[in-house]
DNA sequence: ATGACGGAAGTTTTCCGA
């Protein structure tokens, strides 16, 4: 079983990507971040023309979450407790066969705060929204012991991960308080995938748009798939997808793999 | 020098992203 995220930077812009991509790649579960589309404009027809079921949650302008499966989601949550939040961000489902709980799969789709600067208003709130969803995934590994919580992180977890460590020291996305926040996931028993393969630096999920980053390769691995204890040993592959990167129009970021046994 | 590039809203410019 492939599962993948993707940050697609408006899903109106990206569907042809998405498109191509789901037909090269095959996925049987995808995340997606930054739709920004609200319900009633999700193109409910056109994914299940690729033969996806969807889940969504999104809004105007900003934000946006969705997930496409090729078998039925269902016990979908999009807010969660203490977080009474207008930005449409989370998204958990569940797949598996409801008669047998234990094989469930619970997919945790999350499009975390970007934070703009370290000490800003939107700083702390992002450390406090990581917080309650420290809170809630904690609660979910309780029912669900297969999980998978995978999405925008807008965290690098170390300096392999970032292009211009130095450049990026305490930066926004790379300080120590959003790291220890990303340590508190992991203490959950929630493991980055990607490291569970590679140990290289250098790999990335994002480049700016400007500067010609992409080309350059300055970067930076934000897009995580973190598995649950019980799905570590199933894991098989964890990847980067960088060829949608070099398409035309692209979205900044790239999608992210992880086959499951 | 806080620029650039891209998306969205909506109108000639602003906000936001990472």
């Amino acid at each position: 079983m492939k599962v993948a995220s993707w940050n697609v930077n408006s899903l109106n812009v990206r569907l042809p990507h998405l498109n191509t991509w789901l037909a090269a790649a095959m996925p049987d579960i995808v995340a997606l971040q930054e739709t920004k589309l609200e319900d009633g404009k999700f193109p409910v027809e056109a994914i299940a023309a690729l033969g996806y079921q969807c889940a969504f949650s999104g809004q105007k302008t900003y934000n946006g979450v969705a997930l496409l499966a090729r078998q039925p989601l269902r016990d979908v949550v999009t807010d969660i407790p203490g977080l009474t939040d207008p930005q449409r961000r989370i998204l958990a489902a569940t797949v598996g066969d409801p008669a047998a709980p234990s094989q469930q799969l619970r997919i945790i789709n999350l499009y975390v705060v970007n934070g703009q600067s370290v000490g800003s208003e939107k700083f702390a709130y992002k450390l406090d929204w990581l917080a309650k969803v420290r809170d809630f995934l904690a609660a979910e590994l309780q029912r669900y012991p297969q999980m998978i919580v995978l999405g925008d992180f807008n965290i690098a977890p170390d300096d392999r991960d970032v292009h211009d460590p130095a450049a990026w020291h305490e930066q926004i996305l790379c300080s120590s308080a959003e790291r220890a926040a990303l340590a508190q996931l992991h203490a959950l028993g929630l493991h980055d995938s990607f490291r569970l393969f590679e140990q290289e630096p250098g790999l990335y999920s994002w480049w700016d748009y400007r500067m010609g980053a992409h080309r350059r390769n300055l970067g930076l691995r934000i897009d995580l798939i973190l598995v649950s204890d019980a799905l570590r040993a199933r894991c098989r592959s964890a990847t980067i997808d960088r060829e949608p990167r070099r398409w035309e129009r692209a979205s900044d970021h790239t999608p992210v793999l992880v086959e499951l046994a």
